[in-house]
DNA sequence: CCGTGATGTCGGGATTTCAAGACAGGCGGG
DNA sequence: CCCGCCTGTCTTGAAATCCCGACATCACGG
């Protein structure tokens, strides 16, 4: 069986770094139709920091989880809920 | 093919919580035959606050990122990494 | 050329978080 | 009955985080 063409909107996400998550965020925000500050809005969190997050940004406690899954050999994955 | 018994030890979670977090987090640790102490120190963070996480606290920045891949119906799955 | 929307970025300050270290309880073996 | 190990929990203080509200830039259309 072929990769059907709604699949590669379906490609997981591995996440391993800030920068990652970022990516994926943006990705997933693009592919709702969704600008920052609706999504910030409807998440109830603020535009700027929304921005810096689809950058990359890397704060204390991201950095600790995913060096903690590391060290268990744990991946993390995002893709999208199908329902 | 029948699921073999180390297929058990593989089975993904599914992270929408704080909750599952703590509960694949210590699954893991167990499986990896450590204590918190052991981790902690690996990890390099303190142990109260492991014993914390895998308890499922809840901090606000997990809080906003768990909330926010919701909002865009998108799915977090920590499994083990074979290699 | 002007207006509009989207995004990056900055500073200030209130809030949250984590490390540290201590204490207590449970559990199992010797 | 003692130990040693593991884990939960608390307090404290220092540090990181995020909201808020700007301002700047860029792209686009009219």
């Amino acid at each position: 069986m072929q990769t059907s063409p709604s699949d590669r909107d379906r490609k997981p996400f591995r996440i391993y770094t800030a920068a990652s998550l970022g990516t994926a965020i943006r990705h997933y925000r693009k592919q709702a139709g969704l600008s920052q500050a609706e999504l910030a809005e409807q998440a109830g969190l603020h535009r700027s920091y929304l921005s810096a997050l689809e950058q990359g940004k890397e704060t204390e406690q991201m950095r600790r989880i995913l060096r903690l899954l590391r060290h268990l050999g744990v991946r993390m994955t995002l893709e999208q809920a199908d329902w």
